[in-house]
RNA sequence: CGCGGAGUGGAGCAGUUGGUAGCUUGUCGGGCUCAUAACCCGAAGGUCGCAGGUUCGAAUCCUGCCUCCGCAACCA
């Protein structure tokens, strides 16, 4: 029997468009998975959304359908992302799925009755016309952070998972195991700011909404996160009515979280399946993120990067390629459209791209019949060839710890070796002489067969290019040259019916200009109306439910006109006490004076500020934020160095109106 | 003193059983012409955040400090 693989990606939540972070979760465990099947492990590779909860209920009706009917939308963008990306999960888990459900309250059900959930109550801050819940920490002087009304002290009734109880078994857990976790570094986070301070019991259900699992046993509580998204790893798997393919991946090989969720899959996770009484996963490896210049991407921020556009402009293997090399797995790195274009020329492009349309070329010109196999072998060859030889083990030892990013460094070290062969047997010079046909010929069926290699061993993060390489070397269809113990092997190249010729598999590109047209794209992600070159597809790409959720519908001029907007004059500025982002300004509207609060002050010194003329709303619903009176809003463009002022371009009156 | 991460040639990064500081990209010079103005070679460029300490020897260990970033409450 096959040795067996279980990989997941967390389920995400499909209440917002997936971004490209989400896709570099997936297309790590993609490239894992594909390694592994290559290497004739039986692989199980889940992914999933997480549908239930207060926020995916909301935007249901914002929008006036049951979140039923919001999620399935969502979910079919979703799985054409994937699709898109060359995603090849074997399975797709929603917890909306019936048999999700049951196993949810077969769980819920067995905790309780073993006494791991007990019935108590939830102590906080009510806010009725929200119907949200508060801690103490998040209201905002005191008050609704929501909507800025006053809240009462209230008690729900709830249930509690007793973590508290596998504190102890959780931190020997990490000592014992330090694979468990990975990075290391993540380990003694979790440890000191959350294990060794102590675990306090969970709170696992909720009457303040209705869209969820309803406790079997007290229907008016629906099942909380933690229990009906965390056991998706096992309720996919059959857990708990049809054991087969539990029995058979289960524990997990390996989780893949981002860094952000690590703190609930090392600790909510394993103690639930301690009180399961099942096995442990191996590991749960927390990735960094992909950031920005000026920091963590974000909607706000205006940036986030569609990984649809990005996929028709470079094709899918080259973002593939990209997510996986530029950064080490689990570190943060900066995500740019200067440095994707640059690895994609330099590494792609110019290294493997020009190295096949090289050697094909040869091969063509000089042996237009096809390649003799045999030739002269001298010692110019042994160092190519023994590098080959060492290469799967060393992709092999880098992939085993998922550090893609290394991999493809070992394996491009080929690459340029092979660049490097060519101008050290110059071809061309031993073209001019006929003697020399049996050296050409062994130069040139190194280099296939240096080539061949690399094609194999790209699959699991290139799924898209070998195939291509294999077409103009002419072995496709030759499984004894493609699988992936043939990489292991120097000398099998052989090609009957000869090279043939075609387009480069990754054209370069011409920076300047691509930097300004993606600048362009990248920055108005949000808009209904991509621009023309993405139209072509995005049209009938999935994200659109999605994007019609973040509120692009057009507005009546008339709706355009509840806002008013009038050029104010900063009299005074002073920071906000006990806030690192807030400045409160008195601004001159020419009738009055109003007090504004604004979240600039990582961009904007009060002393400044005074004399500045800003755009303001000045009808918007007085608010107080950290405890000051704020009647308006400075308006401010979001641009990747952070906020900017509107202003006007020449000075106008204080409160001259706007529209 | 809320928690955590990071400070290495222009940029992005490697670099822990402490022993002459590496890679990619960029710049400059040279070579080649099979190839996608691609490829190959060479050069310039760093007191490894600062200050102490341990050591024969510290980017690497210890102490203190500085700066940046993320998380946590504040961006109407």
């Amino acid at each position: 029997m096959k040795p067996t693989f279980y990989i997941t990606t967390p389920i995400y939540y499909p209440s917002d468009k997936l971004h490209i972070g989400h896709s570099y979760t997936t297309v790590a465990a993609d490239a894992m998975a594909r390694y592994k099947r290559l290497q004739g492990y039986d692989v199980m590779f889940l992914t999933g959304t997480d549908e239930h909860g207060q926020k995916i209920q909301r935007k249901a009706e914002a929008k006036g359908i049951t979140p039923k009917q919001y999620v399935d939308e969502v979910v079919i963008g979703i799985k054409d992302l994937w699709q898109l990306l060359d995603i090849s999960y074997d399975r797709f888990i929603r917890t909306t799925d019936e048999h999700h459900e049951k196993a949810i309250q077969h769980i819920f059900q067995t905790l309780y009755d073993q006494g791991d959930i007990y019935k108590s109550e939830y102590e906080g801050w009510y806010c009725t016309p929200c119907e949200s819940f508060w801690t103490e920490t998040q209201l905002v002087d005191g008050k609704c952070p929501d909507c800025g009304r006053a809240v009462e002290r209230t008690r729900e009734e709830s249930y509690f998972f007793r973590l508290s109880r596998y504190q102890q078994a959780l931190i020997d857990l990490f000592e014992q195991n330090p694979e468990f976790i990975q990075p290391a570094s993540r380990a003694n986070e979790m440890l000191n700011n959350f294990l060794k301070p102590g675990l306090e019991d969970l709170c696992v259900s909720r009457t303040t909404f209705d869209w969820g699992i309803p406790v079997p046993f007290d229907p008016k509580h629906v099942v909380y996160v933690w229990i009906d998204a965390l056991s998706n790893y096992i309720t996919a798997l059959g857990y708990p009515d049809e054991p087969a393919d539990l029995a058979r991946y289960w524990p997990a090989d390996v989780q893949l979280v981002g860094k952000e969720i690590v703190r609930f899959h090392t600790i909510i996770w394993p103690a639930m399946l301690m009180a399961l009484g099942l096995p442990l996963p191996k590991q749960v490896f927390g990735h960094g993120w992909l950031l920005f210049k000026d920091g963590k991407m974000s909607k706000s921020k205006g940036n986030v990067i569609d990984p649809v556009i990005l996929c028709e402009k470079y094709g899918v293997d080259a973002i593939r390629y990209f997510l996986l090399r530029e950064v080490p797995f689990g570190s943060d790195g900066i995500f740019s459209n200067e440095a994707l274009i640059n690895r994609i020329n330099s590494d792609l492009a110019n290294d493997l791209g020009n190295l096949v349309s090289r050697t094909v070329a040869m091969i063509d010109k000089y042996f237009p019949g096809g390649l003799p196999q045999k030739g002269l072998t001298t010692e110019l060859d042994d160092e190519l060839i023994a590098e080959c030889l060492a290469l799967p083990d060393r992709v092999a030892a880098a992939m085993d710890k998922l550090q893609f990013s290394q991999a493809l460094s070992e394996i491009w070290k080929i690459v340029g070796r092979s660049n490097k062969y060519i101008d050290d047997t110059a071809p061309w010079v031993l073209a001019r002489d006929l003697e020399n046909q049996p050296r050409l010929a062994t130069v040139l069926f190194n280099l296939a067969e240096a080539i061949r290699i690399v094609s194999v061993l790209i699959q699991p993060f290139m799924p898209g290019i070998p195939a291509r390489i294999w077409k103009t070397l002419g072995i496709i269809g030759n499984p004894a040259l493609t699988s992936w113990q043939s990489a292991s092997v120097f000398g099998l190249y052989q090609a009957p019916e000869g090279v043939r010729k075609a387009e480069p598999i990754f054209p370069r590109i011409d920076i300047a200009k691509e930097i300004a047209a993606l600048d362009a794209l990248l920055a108005v992600p949000q808009t209904a109306m991509p621009s023309s070159e993405a139209k072509s597809e995005a049209a009938a790409v999935p994200a659109e439910p999605a994007a019609e959720a973040e509120g692009v519908a057009l507005i009546e001029f008339t709706d355009f006109l509840k806002v008013n907007l009038k050029v104010g004059q900063v009299i005074s500025c002073e920071r906000v006490k006990g806030s690192d982002k807030l400045l409160c300004s008195q601004i001159d509207l020419g009738q009055e004076v109003r007090q504004i609060v604004s979240g600039i002050a990582k961009f904007y010194q009060p002393e400044d500020m005074p004399g500045r003329q800003v755009i303001v709303v000045t009808n918007l619903a007085p608010r107080k934020i950290r405890g000051v009176e704020s009647n308006g809003m400075l308006l401010c463009a979001t641009a990747p160095e952070g906020y900017r002022l509107l202003t006007v371009d020449q000075p106008v009156p204080a409160g001259s109106e706007v529209g």
